[in-house]
RNA sequence: GUGGUUGUAGCUCAGCUGGUUAGAGCGCUGGUUUGUGGUACCAGAAGUCGCCGGUUCGAACCCGGUCUUCCACCCCA
C-alpha cells in the first residue's frame, strides 16, 4: 500500500453532508442577492500579477499565491537576478500570474474593462473561492469562498441602507437571530484623528483603535504610543474608549465631538442618515449599532464601514463585513466611480449554524424513498415505479443488487431515507407494493395503480 | 512571516520512569433472525503508533528534521 494521500495545508474535502449544508447557506445568500436586484458575475481563478500585487498592502502581497511560469522559466532569468538569491526580485521574473486573493479587486478590474457595456449603477454579486497563503486557524483557510455583493456607480446612501437590510434578510432566513450589525464611517475616523491632532497618523490610530474589544483600553493606548501617537492626542481620544448609549445619543455626542472637523461632521451626517433610515424601515431579527472603534482594512474604504458579529453565545467574531470605497476603480484608471459592498463569511456562518444547531432537521434526507431489491424481475418492476416517481419530483432509487433484506434496510437507515418500498415475489404477483415508514416502523399496502397516492405522501 | 501546540484502529481517545503479543468506546463485518433497519446479546476483522533519520540491548514514549492540526501574534473572511 502506498503512503496515504493527503491534501495541502488549509484546504478541505467536503463530504455529501457538508456540501448539502454549505449549499443551503449559498442558496439562501444567492436568493437574497437576487431579491435585492444584484446580478451574478464570475471572474477567473487567476489574474495577471500586476492586477493583484500592491492592492492589499505589503502584508497582502506576501499572502498572494503566485503561479510559476510555464516552460524553461529559470533559463530565461538573467544571471545577476538569479545569483542574487532575492525572492522579491526573482519572483516577478518567474511568475506573472497569481491566484485570486479576494473578489473585490477582480471586480474592479472587471468594471474598468467592461465599462462600456455595463449599465450603471451596477449591482453585482459573486460567489467564488479565493486563495491566501496564510497560516490556517479555526475558521481560517488557504482556500475559502467569498460571497460578495457590491454596487458601483451610485453615491446614494440608500445603498448602505439596503445592504443592512440585506444582511438582516439573509441571517433571518437562516434562523440566525441576534446578529449584531456594526456600523461606522471612515470619515468619522478621519475626523477624530483630525480633532485630536493625529491627522497624519490615521492608519496607525485606527488600526490600534480597532483592537479595543480585544486588547482593552490599556492595550490600545500602549500600541498608539508605540506607533508615535502623542500622549495628548491619546488623552483627547479617551472618551471614545468608553463610548456608550443609544445610537441617537452616540450620534449627538459624536456630532459635538467632531464639530471642528469638516470631514468628521460629514461622516456623522452620513451615519445619521443610514441609522435613521434603517430604524424607519425596521429590521427582522438583527440589531444595528454604531461602533466608533470599527475600522477594518482601511486600504480602500472611504465612507461607511460594516461588520457583522455572530450572536454573543458563540465565540466566532466577524461573519461578514464591507464598506464604501469612493475610488476603487481608480487604481485601474477609471475615476469617480463610487462603490459600496458587503461580504458574507461562509465558513464561519457554517460553524455558527452548526454550533447553534440551526440547520434544518431534514437537510440530510437526500433520498426520499429506496426500493428493496429482491431479484431481477422485482427490481425491474421497482425501476418502473421509480422512474414514475422521479418524474413527479421524488428522489427515489432502487438498491442495485439482491442482497440480504437486513443489509438493504440497514443501508436505508444509515442513509436517513424516510421511506422504503418492498416489492417481493408475492407482491409482484399481486401488483402491490409495501410502503414502510422508517421513522414510525409502520407499513402500508398499495396497488401499483395507487402510485399517485404514494407520490403524494412522499412529497 | 514569529512563537507555541497536536498527530496511536474508519471516528473519539487511553497507553505509567523507555521493557513481552499497543488497548477502550463508537463504527464496521458476521451470527442470534434465509422477507424487515433503528434496540439487545454473541463473535470477528482492523494500527509500520504522521513521515524520515538518530540515541539505545530495546522506542508509541527520548533527540533532530519534516508534514499536519489547533492556538497567540501579524493580518483577515
Amino acid at each position: 500500500m502506498a503512503q496515504k494521500p493527503s491534501i495541502p495545508k488549509g484546504t478541505r474535502d467536503f463530504s455529501p453532508a457538508e456540501v448539502i449544508k454549505r449549499s443551503y447557506i449559498f442558496d439562501c445568500i444567492k436568493k437574497h442577492f437576487q431579491l435585492f436586484g444584484f446580478q451574478p458575475i464570475e471572474t477567473p481563478s487567476f489574474e495577471n500579477s500586476e492586477t493583484l500585487l500592491g492592492k492589499y498592502g505589503d502584508e497582502g502581497d506576501r499572502l498572494i499565491f503566485k503561479i510559476l511560469n510555464s516552460g524553461d522559466f529559470i533559463g530565461k532569468v538573467d544571471d545577476v537576478t538569479y545569483s542574487s538569491k532575492s525572492s522579491s526580485s526573482l519572483a516577478p521574473k518567474i511568475s506573472d500570474k497569481a491566484l485570486r486573493y479576494d473578489l473585490t479587486v477582480p471586480f474592479a478590474r472587471y468594471v474598468v474593462q467592461n465599462q462600456h457595456t455595463i449599465d450603471f449603477p451596477f449591482k453585482r454579486f459573486q460567489i467564488q473561492p479565493v486563495w491566501r497563503a496564510d497560516r490556517p486557524q479555526k475558521g481560517r483557510f488557504r482556500e475559502f469562498y467569498q460571497c460578495d455583493a457590491d454596487v458601483v456607480g451610485s453615491n446614494s446612501l440608500l445603498q448602505e441602507v439596503e445592504l443592512v437590510q440585506l444582511y438582516d434578510a439573509v441571517f433571518s432566513e437562516l434562523q440566525l437571530e441576534g446578529v449584531a450589525i456594526k456600523l461606522n464611517n471612515r470619515k468619522i475616523l478621519a475626523g477624530i484623528a483630525e480633532v485630536i491632532g493625529a491627522k497624519n497618523n490615521l492608519i496607525n490610530f485606527t488600526v490600534a483603535l480597532d483592537k479595543l474589544d480585544k486588547i482593552g483600553e490599556e492595550g490600545v493606548k500602549k500600541e498608539m504610543l508605540s506607533k508615535g501617537i502623542s500622549e495628548s492626542a491619546i488623552e483627547k481620544a479617551s472618551p471614545l474608549f468608553s463610548f456608550k448609549g443609544s445610537n441617537a445619543e452616540q450620534l449627538d455626542t459624536l456630532q459635538y465631538f467632531l464639530s471642528a472637523s469638516e470631514i468628521g461632521t460629514l461622516g456623522v451626517k452620513e451615519l445619521r442618515y443610514i441609522i435613521e433610515s434603517v430604524e424607519e424601515i425596521g429590521l427582522q431579527t438583527s440589531t444595528l449599532s454604531i461602533d466608533v472603534t470599527l475600522a477594518r482594512g482601511l486600504n480602500y474604504y472611504t465612507g461607511a464601514i460594516f461588520e457583522v458579529a455572530a450572536p454573543e453565545e458563540v465565540q466566532m467574531g466577524s461573519i461578514g463585513g464591507g464598506g464604501r470605497y469612493d475610488d476603487l476603480t481608480g487604481i485601474f484608471g477609471l475615476k469617480n466611480i463610487s462603490g459600496v459592498g458587503i461580504s458574507f463569511g461562509l465558513d464561519r456562518i457554517y460553524l455558527v449554524l452548526e454550533e447553534l444547531n440551526l440547520f434544518p432537521k431534514a437537510i440530510d434526507q437526500s433520498l426520499q424513498v429506496l426500493c428493496i431489491n429482491f431479484g431481477e424481475k422485482e427490481a425491474l418492476e421497482s425501476l418502473k415505479l421509480v422512474s414514475r416517481m422521479r418524474k413527479a419530483g421524488v428522489n427515489a432509487d432502487v438498491y442495485p443488487s439482491k442482497t440480504k433484506i437486513q443489509k438493504q434496510m440497514k443501508f436505508a437507515n444509515s442513509r436517513n431515507v424516510p421511506y422504503v418500498i418492498i416489492i417481493g415475489e408475492e407482491e409482484l404477483k399481486n401488483h402491490i407494493l409495501i410502503l414502510k415508514d422508517m421513522k414510525l416502523g409502520t407499513q402500508q399496502k398499495y396497488t401499483f395503480d395507487q402510485l399517485d397516492e404514494v407520490i403524494l405522501k412522499l412529497n
